[in-house]
DNA sequence: TCGAATGTACGACTACTCTCGTACAATCGA
DNA sequence: TCGATTGTACGAGAGTAGTCGTACATTCGA
């Protein structure tokens, strides 16, 4: 298994704001961001996720964009957060989304009576 | 001509994001980010475009996400980057986002033209 | 009042995204 | 070696996004 990942100059801002444009690929960061290491069952299960063909989707989106490395090691797939990269390329694009969704959570817990919040 | 703009605190950065994860959107908001009242046809003339209807397109993903307001100003549609609301909400996004279109720009014109590699 | 300018609404079409189930390949431990 | 674990590959189906042409509503200026 070999993963294919852009250099560091070949990432692209529209690439990465689109990969990060979606819900579940946001709490997918902030789980690797937390630190340690992570294979994909680990953030499925912390996710309260079930389907592993959905998550290989996903993490193909990551890959691609240059948000994630995922690299093979035994029978797992280990995947780590390029902030090394990203950091270099966008600084404080990364801190600021993750702030963002902190953020967020504060906005829904702060407004009244919206159902299902 | 009424628009319907969320609040403040009902943008949410996945929404923001997704918006801004398309170059002709990018190019949009650098534009508007560059200071002074555009309209729907100045914006369209200055990234190339002819088709309005693919614009009202993008202005309502850009409306509705959060990212600018949308007036009517006679028969004409007022296009402004709510940059107050996104500042507050999400500190140094959208500048370290249009920071990053500046450095793709770079990282495009030092990398040698393509199959050489 | 009439025509030009401005931009939305709508329908159609294409392409992509997301999700899932199934099948399969590789690896590890007993 | 055998079975369990881990995760990708593939195909299918539903939904969404992007694009365009046409039609239409509003406004401005002559």
């Amino acid at each position: 298994m070999s993963f294919r990942h852009p250099d560091r100059d070949q990432i692209r801002i529209d690439g990465v704001l689109s990969a990060l444009g979606s819900p579940i690929r946001l709490d997918v960061i902030r789980i690797l961001n937390s630190g340690g290491d992570h294979n994909c069952t680990m953030v499925l299960t912390e996710l309260g996720l079930s389907s592993k063909s959905t998550m290989t989707h996903h993490w193909r989106v990551l890959r691609e964009s240059g948000v994630i490395w995922q690299r093979q090691s035994g029978r797992e797939t280990v995947l780590t957060l390029r902030r090394d990269d990203l950091d270099a390329r966008y600084p404080g694009l990364i801190d600021s989304i993750l702030a963002g969704t902190d953020q967020d959570a504060s906005a829904e817990a702060a407004r009244p009576s919206q159902p299902a919040g």
